[in-house]
DNA sequence: CGTTGGTTTGAGGAAACTCAAAACCGGTGG
DNA sequence: CCACCGGTTTTGAGTTTCCTCAAACCAACG
């Protein structure tokens, strides 16, 4: 039984014993982090980097007047902060949308690491570049998409990258966040964000209470959505 | 005279007169590109890095019925596909809006150069960290700022990227770009875009015409967009 | 002088927002 | 056991922002 890591670099290099090895090492010592608390904040130096390894926390930065804007999800296997380094300070915050699990460690440690083993390296910079092709995903969805289709194509998206680290099961998946946290994701205010779930929910494409998400028919769903994955980077290409 | 190249890298990392005499040998040859052509288009297999010499370029997606979404502007010293070369397609297209010249080299060239000069590749990053800095600010502002907002803040984002490699000249520079551009990046239609302008015009804050924009004083429109500009690290610290 | 790409104007309609309040629900303490 | 609490979900009604459609305008260009 492989860890979400391992599964999600795996996805983007081919991993041998050894590196597996390597990264079963790394992911030592784990620290647990209940709901709701910040990881990073913005403005801070940031001083060590962070792995996701169980739960979900988010991106976000707040407004003066005090909205807030979700700009990422952070799944099993996300770095939350790889190579922030270089730059001074934080520009955004990192918290936990429910309880967690990460690794800390430093820079030098990730970057010998990324030195001795060039499989893992590779993995982790596929794992960057497909979080920043999640996030101009995200743009478009914004920019170009109304409400009920943005939200399908979220969760299409949701599926296959729980999918990926194989928290999939029977078509649903644990989704531990609230209407409001779903759209500050979303960029609606929680009314329209309930009333749009409730019309995804009455054309039965998708079941979403209590923190768990089920979509039956996915296909339907995508094709509601225009959903095109090429943007995941799963294919066998 | 230093190029926008060098000087995009001196605000990420201190550069000395051999990482310079480097850089110089690496920016040739030198490709001309029109307006309107692309540089990549979606679902290539990227075989070399392009760097952004001078013009204007944009990342962007078509949507199935045709409508587009700009998810990035390229300014001379960013990279197209830095790193890329881990995916194996590229997700999105990239074309220039106005007539550009751009470097195109291998990867493993850039590794080279990475390898062999620290200071570079450390500027590099950080391009890299800030680029990916703006594409989540650009989100915030597609979710939660209303469209005058939205274009006072990307006006201000642009002027001081602009201002950053030298392009600034009394309060104006160069932004060759139509409305419906503009609205494909704001996420807008072009009426509306154009009813935007013609509001911030009366206002005094912007000038925009004949691709060139003129903002008397930034202070008021960042007042106005609430722009903070952390995020484009260029302070001090 | 007609064509073309970009800008501008007008009017009606739809999507999403604001404000306000009620219902719900798992805990917690009397 | 029940009243109360805070956080979350739900409902309703009126408003604003933004969109759609359609047409006029204009300068550049062959």
């Amino acid at each position: 039984m492989k860890n979400a890591t391992a599964k999600r670099l795996g996805h983007g290099a081919a991993l041998n014993r050894e590196d597996l090895a390597r990264l079963d090492r790394f992911l030592h010592p784990v620290r647990r982090v209940p709901a709701g608390t910040d990881l990073i904040q913005r403005g801070e130096t940031v001083s060590c980097v962070r792995l996701m390894i169980s739960g979900l926390s988010a991106r976000y930065k707040l407004l003066p007047d005090g909205r807030r804007s979700i700009m990422a999800l952070l799944l099993p296997g996300d770095f939350c902060d790889l190579h922030v380094g270089v730059l001074g300070h934080m520009d955004h915050s990192v918290m936990t949308l429910a309880e967690s699990e990460v690794v800390e460690t430093s820079q030098s440690d990730i970057d010998g690491m990324m030195g001795a083993f060039p499989n893992i390296a590779r993995g982790m910079r596929w794992i960057d570049m497909v979080d920043q092709s999640i996030t101009r995903e995200w743009l478009v969805s914004m920019g170009r998409r109304r409400a009920d289709r943005q939200m399908a194509h979220f969760f299409c998206e949701i599926y296959h990258r729980m999918d990926m680290i194989d928290e999939v099961g029977s078509n649903s998946f644990a989704l531990p966040m609230t209407q409001e946290e779903l759209a500050d994701t979303l960029g609606i205010t929680p009314v329209h964000a309930l009333r749009v779930l409730q019309s995804l929910r009455q054309s039965g494409m998708v079941q979403f209470q209590d923190g768990r998400i089920s979509i039956p028919k996915l296909d339907s769903l995508e094709t509601f959505a225009e959903f095109e994955g090429d943007y995941l980077h799963l294919g066998r290409s």
